[in-house]
RNA sequence: GUCCCCGUCGUCCAGAGGCCCAGGACGUGGCCCUUUCAAGGCUAAAACACGGGUUCGAAUCCCGUCGGGGACGCCA
C-alpha cells in the first residue's frame, strides 16, 4: 500500500488538509503501508518555496514523518512537479498523437466571456469544444505560427464514468457534464488533473485519499488513467472540516492552520488526536489514545460521510489530557517560549534555573488548557514587591504575624514547612479554613485566586533563592509579608 | 442553473433490520471535593430532518421532499 499527501505551498498548513495528511499517514502506519509526501507546485503565481517549508515543518512538528518525498528522497522522485516536466511532457505527446489530447487556441478571455453567458442563460459553464475538431495539421500551423494553445483531453460523448469511493461507495458521473479539461497550459506547465494521474501512477500510489472538493475531479482524472491504458487506484474522499456556522473553515472563524494551533500552546498530539476524532471513531468508547493505537486501529471504511464542525474546545479538552501526560522536561521547554514574552524568564536559564521550571510546571500544568496560560499561572511568582494587594478581610494581622514567622529568614520550600508556618499564624491570629488562608493568598501572591497554595508558595521561596537562574527577580514571601504588614499597619 | 456528496443530542462519534423508549465524548446545568480560580469525580437535560414505502419488525434498506456542502478555472 502506497498513499501519499500533495499539499500545493501556496500557504499554510490547513488544519483540513492537515487532517486529510493525518489520515493517509494513519492507513500507511497501520498498514505497513509507505507514506509519500508530494509537492504540486504547478501554480507558479502562488506557490513560493516559503509555504512549502512551512508545510514540511508543520508535518514533522505533527509528527507525521514521511517514507518518501521532498527531503527524504525515494525511489520515485523527484517529489516536486516543477521538477518533473519531462515526464508530462512525454504524455502529452502521447495523447497528442493518439488524438486522445487536443490543441486549443481559445484564449482566456474568451473562455472567462462564455463561461459568463453560460452562467448568465442558467446552463452549466461547460468548455464549448471550439477547437475539438480542429485537424492536426491547421492546429501545427496555428502553433507553428507561434500562436498559444493548451491542451485539453478528449472527454468520450454520453458516457458513464463510475469508482467506488471506499468511505462512499458507487460513484456516478455522465460524461455529458464534463467539459474537455485543460492538461497542459499555454506556458507548458501542466494542470492540476494531468500531472496527478501521472504522478500517482509513476510513483505507484494505490490509495489516494484528498479531500471531498476532488471528488468531481475523480471522473477526469478515470479518464485519463484509460486514455495512458493504465489502471486507476483506490479513491478515497474524506468530508470537509467545517466552522461552527457550517460554512468552510475560514480565519474569521479564528485560528486555522496547523502553525496557529501551534502557536496558541496546543501539543502536536493533541492536534493529531483530535482531527483523527473528526469523521473517525477508535471505538470501543475510548478517544484519548497515542497515535501509534490511533494508527492500529484505523480503517478507511469506517470514515464518516458527513462533513465535520471544528470544536476548539474539545481540541482544548484533548490538550488538557496531554498537557497531564507532558513529562517535566519537555513541559519546561514548551513553555519557555510563552515565560520568557512575559517576561518571567529574561536571560540564559540556568541548571538550577531549568530545574525549577521543572519542578513547578507540572502542578500548574494540571490546570491549564494551554502553554500561555501556564504564564498565568505563574504571575504570582513574579509578583512586584508593594504592588497593591486585592483587599480581603484580615489582612493587616495575617500580615504582621507572617512577617513574624518569617523574620528570622525561614524559607516555605516545601508544602510542609508552608502548612508549619501557617499553622503558626493561625494560633497568632486565631483565624482559620478561609479566613486565614484568604488572607495568606492576598499577602503572598497579590491576588485572591491563582494556584493552589501548596504550590505557588514553595515556588516563590525556592525562586527567591535562586541567583542568575534566568529568571525574572522574585521577591521572597518573607519580603512580601514584612512589606504588606507595613503597608496595612 | 447543472452535476456530485451528505443528513443520529448544540458539537464530534457509536449504531452495518430485532441487543436502541438509541450509547460515549466535548460543551451546558446540578452535586461532590476544596484554604481561592481552576482541575478532577459523580449526575442531569439533550438527537434518529420530514413524508412515503419494503418488512412480523427500520436510526439502520428503497423512493421523494427539504436542508447543508462540494464541483463546474490555462487553482489545486
Amino acid at each position: 500500500m502506497r498513499v501519499r499527501f500533495a499539499p500545493s505551498p501556496t500557504g499554510h498548513l490547513h488544519v483540513g488538509n492537515a487532517r486529510t495528511a493525518l489520515f493517509n499517514w494513519l492507513l500507511a502506519r497501520g498498514q505497513g503501508g509507505t507514506f509519500i509526501l508530494r509537492i504540486e507546485d504547478t501554480d507558479r503565481e502562488r506557490s513560493t518555496k516559503e509555504s512549502e517549508q512551512a508545510i514540511v515543518d508543520d508535518l514533522r512538528w505533527m509528527g507525521l514523518q514521511w517514507d518518501e518525498g521532498v527531503e527524504v528522497g525515494g525511489n520515485y522522485g523527484p517529489y516536486r512537479q516543477t521538477e518533473r516536466l519531462k515526464n508530462y511532457a512525454d504524455h502529452a505527446a502521447r495523447l497528442i498523437a493518439e488524438g486522445k489530447g487536443y490543441y486549443c487556441f481559445c484564449s482566456a478571455e474568451a473562455l472567462d466571456a462564455q463561461r459568463k453567458a453560460q452562467l448568465a442563460a442558467s446552463l452549466p459553464p461547460k468548455y464549448a469544444g471550439t477547437c475539438r475538431n480542429m485537424s492536426p495539421a491547421d492546429a501545427a500551423v496555428r502553433r507553428a505560427n507561434g500562436e498559444p494553445a493548451v491542451i485539453r483531453l478528449r472527454v468520450p460523448d454520453s458516457r458513464e464514468v463510475a469508482f467506488t469511493d471506499v468511505v462512499r461507495g458507487l460513484v456516478t458521473f455522465h460524461t455529458d457534464v464534463i467539459g474537455d479539461p485543460v492538461l497542459v497550459r499555454s506556458d507548458g506547465i501542466p494542470a492540476y488533473n494531468f500531472a496527478v494521474v501521472i504522478d500517482d501512477e509513476e510513483m505507484k500510489v494505490t490509495h489516494v485519499i484528498r479531500g471531498e472538493d476532488h471528488i468531481s475531479n475523480t471522473p477526469r482524472q478515470i479518464l485519463l488513467y484509460e486514455a495512458f491504458g493504465y489502471t486507476p487506484p483506490a479513491f478515497a474522499h474524506l468530508s470537509l472540516v467545517m466552522g461552527p456556522d457550517h460554512a468552510p473553515l475560514s480565519k474569521r472563524h479564528g485560528a486555522t492552520s496547523v502553525r496557529e494551533f501551534r502557536e496558541k500552546g496546543y501539543l502536536p498530539e493533541a492536534l493529531v488526536n483530535y482531527l483523527a476524532l473528526i469523521g473517525w471513531s477508535p471505538g470501543h468508547n475510548e478517544e484519548l489514545l497515542p497515535a501509534d493505537e490511533l494508527a492500529r486501529r484505523f480503517r478507511l471504511e469506517n470514515v464518516a460521510h458527513s462533513a465535520g464542525i471544528f470544536d476548539e474546545d474539545k481540541l482544548a479538552w484533548a490538550n488538557r489530557h496531554y498537557l497531564k501526560l507532558c513529562a517535566p522536561d519537555r513541559l519546561a521547554q514548551l513553555a519557555e517560549p510563552y515565560l520568557r514574552v512575559r517576561g518571567q524568564i529574561v536571560g540564559a536559564l540556568s541548571d538550577a534555573g531549568r530545574a525549577w521550571l521543572e519542578h513547578v510546571l507540572p502542578g500548574m500544568a494540571a490546570s491549564v488548557d494551554r502553554l500561555p496560560q501556564l504564564a498565568d499561572r505563574l504571575e504570582a511568582v513574579f509578583l512586584e514587591p508593594g504592588a497593591p494587594l486585592e483587599n480581603e478581610p484580615g489582612l493587616p494581622e495575617v500580615a504582621a504575624a507572617l512577617a513574624a514567622e518569617l523574620a528570622d529568614g525561614l524559607r516555605l520550600v516545601d508544602k510542609d514547612t508552608f502548612r508549619a508556618v501557617a499553622g503558626r499564624v493561625k494560633d497568632r491570629t486565631r483565624l482559620k479554613g478561609k479566613g486565614l488562608f484568604h488572607p495568606i493568598r492576598v499577602i503572598l501572591t497579590g491576588a485572591a485566586e491563582g494556584p493552589e497554595l501548596d504550590l505557588i508558595v514553595p515556588a516563590i521561596d525556592r525562586a527567591a533563592d535562586l541567583h542568575d537562574a534566568g529568571l525574572a527577580a522574585v521577591a521572597s514571601c518573607q519580603e512580601r509579608a514584612t512589606l504588606a504588614a507595613k503597608m496595612l499597619a
